[in-house]
DNA sequence: CATGAATGAGTCTTCATTCAT
DNA sequence: CATGAATGAAGACTCATTCAT
C-alpha cells in the first residue's frame, strides 16, 4: 500500500540519517515496522531506496535555492542557501557519505546535484556581481564547500550540535572580496565536469 | 621475512589509502602477494593493522608539527602544517575516516592525534599572538578544518588531485586578522574535551 | 518456516548429541538441508541454538524430576531419576560437555541446571530420610554422580549402548545405608556453591 | 638437541594437563621457549606429541600397577592403583580426554592402556578372589571406573581439589562384597574387545 | 500486496602444518 | 638442527536479495 511506503520512507530518512548509508536494510524494515521483503516491493535495491531519500533532501534544497533567486540582497541570499545546504547535511549522516563520494550517487542523485549545482552557480555569479564575494569563486566551489564545513564541525557535532555554524561564519569570511590574492588550482566552471572522474 | 613485512605494510597503505578502513583483509593480502593468514602473523587483528598505517602518517605530521615549532613566521608556518595535515588527509581515505570518526581509534592513535593537536595548539597560539590570523581562532580549529578542508575537495580529487590547496588557502584567508566580526559557538581550547559526550 | 525450524533442531540435536559442542554449524545445516545463513536466522548465535537444545533436555529431566518428587518409595525414585539423567547423558556428547563445564553455559542452562539440582536435592533428602541411601550422601553428590557414571561407560558405549546402567547399578550399590565408613571430603550442600571459585 | 626435546616434553604436559588436548602447538612451544618448527622436528604431528605425553603417563600407571601386582593386600593394592589412576587423571586434563575419547587415541596409547588393564586385571581377579571385592566385578570394569571417578568430582575440583577421593570412596563401597544383587550389563573381560567400536 | 524464510557470498580470525633460510 | 614466516582450510557470523506462501 501506499501507507507502507511512506512508514519506509520515513524509518529510511532517520535511519539513514542517523547511521549512514551502511545502515542495514533490516534496522529500516524493523523501525518501519514492515517486513524485509516489503522494502524490496517499493525499491529495486537498497541503492533505489537510499537514492529516494537523497533526491528528497536534494529536491528540498533546490526548492530553497530557486525561492532565493531573486533575492534583494545576494550575498545574503547565498550565506541563506549555504546556511541551509549545512544544516540539512549536518543533519544527515547518509547525505553526507553520498554528496562527498561520487560513487555513492546514482544518475538520478547526480541529476539533482547537478540541478542545485546549476542554482547555486546563479546565486553565487549574482553575488560575485554585486561584489558580495571574492570574484574568483564560483558555484562549483560553493557546493564543495557546503561537505567541507560539515566535516569541520562532524567531529564535535554530538557535543557541539551547532559548530558548524561557525564554520560556515569562518568560510564565509574566507569569501568576502576583502581578500587580495587569487585561489589557486581554478576548478571548471560545471561541477560534473570538475566530478568527471580518473583525469 | 621482513620484505613481505614491507610489502604487507605497502599493500595496506595504498589499499587503506584508495579504499578506506572498509578495504577487507583478503584484498590486502592479494596486493602484497601472501595469504589471509600472513597478515595476521604480522598484526594481531585489522584494527591493529590499521593502526599501525595510522600511526605512521600521524608520526610524520607529528614531526612537522615539530620542526615548525620554532619557525621564524608563525603564520607561515602554521600555513605549511596546514598544508601537510591537508595533504596527507588527501592522500589517505582511511586517514579521512579514522580521524573523522573516534569510534575507529584505540588508544595509540587517539594518543597521537593528541599529541598533533597540542603541538597545533602551539603553531596557533603564536601565530595568533603574532597577529597572523585572527584572534578567536583555536588550535581545535585548525585541527578540525584539516578534515573538512580536505571533505571540501573530496568529490574532484578523482579529476583535480590539487583542488585541496585552492580550498585550504580559501580557508587561510578566513582566518586572516582581517575580518572584524567574532565567530559564533567557540569550543573548548581542548579537542579532547570538545569531542567529548556522545550527544 | 516451523518445518525448516524443526528440521534444524533435529539436526542440531542429533548432531550435538553425536559430535558434542564443537560440532559446525556448516555440519548442522548440512544435515537439516538447509544454507548456514538459515541457522542464524533461527538461533542469534551457535551458543543460542546450543543452549536452546540444552534447555530441550534439562527440562524433560526438570519434569521427570518433579514428577517423582512425592513417589511412594523415595530410594527408588531417586533411581529413576539418575537413570533417566544418565541415559540423558549418554545419549548426548553435547549434554555432557556443557553440564561438565560451567563454561560452556549460559544464565538459562545455569539456571535450569540449578533448578534440577534443588530437585534432586529434595529426592535425595527424602531419600536419606527414609534409609534408603547412607545418610553421607547429598544432593551435589547425586548431580555430580551422573556425569561420572555416564563417564566411566562413555568409552564402551558404541559397543554397549546400555553399559551405562551397569554402573549405576554399581554406584547405586555404594550409595546404599550398608557402608559403616563415613564419606571423606564433603562438598557444601549448594552446587553452586560447590561449583564457585575457579582455583 | 636433546635439551629442547625435554623443554617441549616439559611444555606440553604442563600446557596439556592444564588446558587439555585442544591447547595449540604455539601455546606449547611458547611455554618450552622455542620455535612452532621445533616441535614437528621432533614430533611429527600435534597427535604424536600428545600420544608421547599420555604415554609418559600411562608407562608411570602402569609401573605402578606392575608393583602392587604381588601387594600382601590385593584388596587395598587394588584400591591404591585406583587412587594413583584417579589422581593422575584429575591432574591431567588431556589424559582424561584422552583415555575418556577413543577416537583421540593413537596405537601406541591404546597399546600402553591395553597393557594397563591387563595389569588392572589381575589385580582385580586376585581382590576378587580374595574376597575383598564383588566376584560380579572385572578389571575392564575397573579400568573405566577411574575415569568416571575423576569425571564425577571434574566440575568441582576447581574449588575443591581433592573431591576425587570422596568418590574413590563411594565407588570403593559400591565395589565391596556385602552387595547381593549382580550388576547387569557385564562387559566382555577383555578390554579392546568391549571398546570394539559400533557394535 | 506483504511476509519473512532462505540463500550464499563475503568478513575476520585461528591454527596445524610446511619449508626456505 | 632451529627458526618463524607462510600457507590455506576451517569456523562463526552478517546482510542484501530472492521467492514461495
Amino acid at each position: 500500500m501506499v501507507r507502507n511506503r511512506g512508514l519506509l520512507v520515513d524509518a529510511a530518512r532517520s535511519a539513514f540519517a542517523e547511521s549512514g548509508v551502511e545502515v542495514s536494510i533490516g534496522e529500516i524494515a524493523q523501525r518501519a515496522g514492515v517486513a524485509k521483503g516489503t522494502v524490496f516491493r517499493h525499491f529495486a535495491s537498497k541503492d533505489d531506496l537510499l537514492a529516494a531519500i537523497m533526491l528528497e533532501l536534494l529536491d528540498r534544497l533546490i526548492e530553497t535555492a530557486d525561492g532565493l533567486r531573486d533575492a534583494a540582497d545576494p550575498g545574503e541570499a547565498l550565506r541563506e542557501l549555504m546556511t541551509a545546504g549545512v544544516e540539512a547535511l549536518a543533519a544527515d549522516q547518509a547525505f553526507c557519505e553520498v554528496v562527498g563520494k561520487p560513487s555513492l550517487q546514482n544518475a538520478e542523485v547526480r541529476a539533482a546535484i547537478e540541478r542545485f549545482a546549476g542554482l547555486v552557480e546563479v546565486l553565487t555569479a549574482r553575488a560575485r556581481e554585486e561584489g558580495a564575494i571574492r570574484d574568483d569563486v564560483t558555484g562549483t566551489d560553493i557546493v564543495l564547500l557546503l561537505g567541507g564545513i560539515q566535516q569541520t564541525a562532524a567531529p564535535v557535532l554530538g557535543a557541539h550540535p551547532d559548530a558548524w555554524r561557525r564554520y560556515l561564519a569562518l568560510t564565509f569570511d574566507g569569501l568576502a572580496p576583502v581578500h587580495a590574492t587569487k585561489l589557486p588550482h581554478p576548478l571548471p566552471g560545471n561541477l560534473q565536469t570538475a566530478l568527471a572522474a580518473e583525469g
